[in-house]
DNA sequence: CATAGATTTGTAAACGCTTACAAGATTCCA
DNA sequence: TGGAATCTTGTAAGCGTTTACAAATCTATG
């Protein structure tokens, strides 16, 4: 049993009873097609699991590059971000572009040119952001800013959600466990209005602040707590956050969620602890900006979408004692 | 100034005056082209920058995937894999092959054909890798496992040399911040044999365990040296692990290197503060793996090869007061 | 010095796809 | 109902490599 052919357009095209040229269309072209002889040609598709050579389609000329610019580099290194590029890579593909990774310059030039760039990360007051969005107008902000095209999950929403969830629960002394930057910052403002909205007073001792990575949330939860802070609810604004703040408690010889309810943003997977959080989409966000960046190109007015997020409630939260 | 042609195989040859074959030929195949000529076509690629296009190559039937494999899945999101990977993908490309990232089955066979498998962070008695190096000798793993192919850093050595710099600083309470699987022995070890080559009694209490993380060995460090453990010498198994205890230390209001002098080991690029460390040089382990891979599918007997380590001290390691 | 054998080179056919172009089919209107 | 205008389709020429194969050139030997 030889290792099963990979099949081609030309299988394709043989198979729905029409051309190469036919079934390329079909599968590229938006229009200048029959409709039922492309729905022909994708049951053959289906049929045969047919996925198109990638090297073929880009020597042929059809892929171009998208440049993603990760912006501080480090950030490259966290789970959130892998993902958002994984999903990124799969997204482009899937629109016919290939994934580059462009380093920025310090001036913020992408140092590759590319048809179009995909920026993750910048803070929002960076210089080459504004860089960006005035010499190229072919790219979009995973984030907030405003004049250029942007993509960003609903942060304030989840954060509301988030905290009304505690609040529902019973929980009265609410913390925020926040980050600075644009999103810390959104993710602060649904904490906050969810508690106006309930008509529990803002206690600015309550929000810490920490970086997005488990270790400076450990240590911020733990010097609050240890320095007489009380809460029993605490909403994190990441996973990793919420996993080095439910360290700090238990090594304070708390439990959660029954001496303190943890909610965190993201919903990382693999995580060592199962938490009630704020799922974001990320291959929606990846789809979102890929199909921004199509408009992009061809000189629409910039817009800004927001990509919906939904509570996951798990067990590190429970009712109020 | 229209955008610079990129450079083909066409022009190489035409420059060289030569047939594309005999360029094709003078680049990749070992013999059959006279060295003269090969001479000539080497200089025609520099003058021209010239580097030939994936996708043509591909195309033309001359790369194959190999997949990589990475167990478990969650590592994938550590920095130093994340190197790892890059690193490997460059070596790969260079011997004209692809990567392709392939999920291992529970059961340890590929989830998809490749021409051959690297696998990463296996636990060294893990069963799938047994099964790997029985169903698939063509693959290599970066680790140590008898009896198939493998790479890695010179752990046991690199510590050595970590310890037997804080012992030459004078320091005689070192103590290990240490981590579970083979990597983690290997690199107890080379703390304990450089504490008996300089005399130094082993004191088992000395030895502290967390994860490759932060986190726990913030943990671990502080809950030590809060139970009365001291010592004036830290060897920490990873950077991130160094980091943790740093900031261990610090919150005890302990300075570093001043109280306590730390080393750490990979040497990560762009960390928050520089660290004595020992150095690991990831592109040259991807490059042994990439040609150990060669000798693995030309059935060669498996043979495991140590990539060299370097001690690079910089500011968390001082002389004993 | 002729010639068999070995070595080096050129030639051209793939690889799987896209797309300009031309041809064929359909629609629409007078 | 004829023909222009419009849609849909097929054809074939690339895209940049590799590699069988054949041709040309060398080397060695008698």
């Amino acid at each position: 049993m030889g290792r099963k052919r990979i099949p081609t357009i030309h299988d394709v095209a043989r198979l729905a009873g029409v051309s190469t040229g036919t079934v390329s269309r079909a599968l590229n072209a938006r229009s200048g097609v029959h409709p039922v002889t492309r729905q022909r040609v994708m049951e053959a598709v289906n049929k045969l699991g047919y996925v198109p050579s990638v090297a073929a389609r880009e020597l042929a000329g059809r892929t171009e590059a998208v440049g993603v610019m990760v912006t501080p580099r480090v950030w490259k290194y966290s789970p959130y971000f892998i993902l958002l590029f994984e999903a990124l890579d799969e997204a482009l593909w899937h629109e016919g572009y290939k994934l580059v990774e462009v380093p920025m310059s310090p001036s913020g030039e992408p140092l590759q040119p590319a048809a179009g760039y995909i920026v993750l990360g910048a803070h929002d007051h960076d210089p080459r952001l504004e860089r960006m969005r005035q010499k190229h107008p072919n790219s979009v902000l995973v984030g907030v800013h405003s004049g250029m095209f942007w993509v960003a999950p609903d942060d304030p929403g989840g954060a509301y959600a988030a905290t009304q969830h505690l609040l529902e629960l019973g929980h009265r002394d609410v913390a925020h466990l926040g980050a600075a930057g644009q999103v810390g910052r959104e993710r602060f403002e649904g904490y906050r209005q969810a508690l106006t909205d309930y008509g529990v007073p803002y206690r600015p001792e309550l929000v810490l602040n920490g970086a997005f990575t488990t270790l400076p949330a450990y240590r911020a939860v733990r010097r609050a707590w240890e320095g007489g802070l009380r809460f029993s609810g605490l909403f994190a604004a990441s996973d990793e956050m919420a996993l080095g703040a439910i360290a700090a408690l238990e090594d304070l010889g708390l439990n959660v969620p029954h001496d303190v309810s943890v909610v965190g943003f993201d919903d990382l997977p693999d995580l060592e602890r199962p938490l009630t959080t704020v799922r974001q989409e990320i291959p929606a966000i990846a789809k979102a900006a890929v199909a921004l960046l199509k408009e992009a190109t061809s000189h629409a007015p910039p817009r800004g979408v927001r990509v919906g997020v939904q509570l996951v409630v798990r067990d590190t939260t429970a009712r109020r004692r």
